[in-house]
DNA sequence: TAGTTAACTGGAAGCGCTTCCAAGTATATT
DNA sequence: AATATACTTGGAAGCGCTTCCAGTTAACTA
């Protein structure tokens, strides 16, 4: 019933050879076959099989997108980016999106035994050694984004220095009891956040106050990176009565606007009582007057699938890292402009 | 190189059909020859070829959606939705995002002929009739999502209901110089929402006074549905000085965003001055307290699949259509809490 | 025990394409 | 004009699966 390369053919009055040859702009083909190809192609309304196409090409034309179950600013603008880029290519985008832990190994393996996808955009996640080597025994393209392994290409965000940067702002701003909320540590940008805000505290000469340092592993599906878990962390800060921390470095924006909760709540005010800073730059912070630092996710989406169709289409094996540097968002929580 | 039927044939010992078989959980099968071969798919750590199964199978085990330039809060939820039901079945999902107006054709035509996909979701845009009926002659399982069309599946928010009852909260609360601000008037949803807010006033025996009523015309390109345009309606409503309305339904939330910082910056004060109420139920709306209608997104979203689905796997081929109720979410922004 | 019947199993054919090779055709060279 | 050379073209083979048909084996039945 539907119209085949031989339809196209018997009715171009060519072989099916050369049909091809027309679909994939071979140029070893006269321009009036051509033209006769395109006519007959036009007028049956003829499109290739996709499957059938992948089977004989050994190659999908696809590409994969492992991201955590998304909801929310960063995943949603990611993908904004990979789409917007992915257009300048004829690829489909397959989208795998992971919920529990063990479901990111299974999206792993099945796209690399499927032969369904071209490549891999692998978001957010740490990868196993055992997934890694994988990788790269078989060859499948795959590129990490906001997330590293050295033995991969990686699109990574300057987390150390996006934590500095916040750190050193509060430092400038004259507060000297500062403290951090984090994420949990198994998490790396956790980490890095951590490392850039004790940086920061050490080369400025303040000591690092561990009553100041809360990380929020409240519960233990979730990585810490959410509105409760910034309340709950805010909290304890509080709860240190006189010795509260006057400055609080949040290693997310959307712990931010759950910590400036629970100040609210006790009725202190931010930035009067409490500055806050946040990470990410979310759409929510410009409303809340968040003071935050600003990652270029759409760059980073684009970024991730040109390298990834380096790989793919030119072969490219060199290996790539790229580090996105972060940038400091001045609104009004931490007071800045009333200091002036 | 990579591992085939035929492989794990020769290892199993069987033919090519038995092995097809036990992938396929065909139930004419011993158990002891199931166990053979089962034992070699797992040595050979053997996986389909799934394009090559599409192509015999003549069938994708995919689904493709078809979704505007997604960023925002609504696509997101949207997707969330849509994934989680699809996790249920063993579907992949593709993504095609519509920039521009003539893509979105694009995409139903290939969708139509590409044989990549087994049935669609089209999401938030008016299909035309000469696409519902290529659908309908190809029988290419179709579900409109936030969209509606009389032969087609279609799954909707009754944008109506949902006007009328913010109005008519506005009209409760003793408001009575009540005006809209509405998205394009070639956008299905600005139309009904207009006509549950002029259904409301009628009702209650107010009359409409056209000067009260604002489309977002702004912009050639989009649909007034955005902070920018409700911010530059709501001037000209406040241009009207003495007579401004006491009382907006904005028929977004993102334009209610607007609307309420070209209320700020005129020195005014949401609700003391004028009280606002938008319509989606966006992450930030709880944030700026405005008071609004909630979509159950969600619940769209693993709806459409599950309907998709039945049209799909059971050949369901009778119509249907769903018609979501909004539900009215009390913040700050209309006054509400003050007049108790 | 022989004859039926039912239940498995093997593998050829076919899904719709790409690609390679051989054959055909046009053009250049002597 | 005859030959060499360079392009074009047709179509068989093959990509890795499913499925149908025929053959084989096991399970009943009389």
């Amino acid at each position: 019933m539907p119209v085949t390369i031989y339809d196209v053919a018997k009715k171009a009055g060519v072989g099916i050879g050369t049909v091809s040859r027309v679909i994939n702009n071979s140029p070893r083909i006269t321009r009036k076959t051509k033209a006769k190809v395109l006519r007959a192609i036009r007028e049956l309304n003829y499109q290739p099989h996709t499957s059938a196409q992948s089977l004989a090409r050994r190659k999908a034309n696809t590409i994969g997108c492992i991201i955590p179950y998304f909801a929310g600013y960063f995943y949603s603008e990611l993908l904004h980016g990979i789409q917007r880029k992915l257009r300048e290519f004829e690829y489909a985008l397959i989208l795998y999106s992971v919920d529990i832990q063990q479901s990111k190994e299974f999206f792993l393996r099945r796209a690399l035994q499927e032969r369904r996808v071209d490549g891999i955009l692998f978001v957010s996640m740490e990868i196993s050694q055992r997934y890694v080597d994988k990788f790269l025994s078989t060859g499948l393209p795959i590129v990490l984004v906001n997330s590293f392994h050295s033995a991969l290409d990686s699109i990574t965000v300057d987390s150390t220095e996006g934590a500095y940067i916040a750190t050193k702002h509060l430092i400038e701003l004259g507060y000297t009891r500062i403290a951090m909320i984090d994420g949990q540590l198994k998490s790396i940008p956790a980490r890095l956040r951590f490392e850039g805000f004790k940086k920061a505290l050490q080369q400025h000469g303040f000591h690092f106050d561990k009553r100041y340092f809360v990380v929020c592993d409240f519960s233990e599906e979730a990585d810490g990176f959410n509105k409760e878990a910034g309340y709950l962390a805010m909290q304890k800060l509080l709860d240190l009565g006189e010795e509260m921390p006057r400055a609080v470095f949040v290693s997310s924006d959307i712990q931010a606007i759950g910590v400036m909760q629970a100040i609210k709540e006790r009725d202190f005010v931010v930035p009067d009582d409490i500055a806050i800073i946040g990470f990410d730059d979310i759409e929510l912070a410009q409303y809340v007057g968040l003071t935050t630092m600003r990652q270029p996710i759409l760059e980073m989406g684009e970024l991730a699938v040109k390298r990834l169709m380096e790989r793919i289409i030119r072969k490219d094996r060199s290996e790539f890292k790229h580090n996105f540097r972060t940038q400091l968002v001045v609104r009004e929580s931490c007071g800045a402009y009333k200091n002036k």
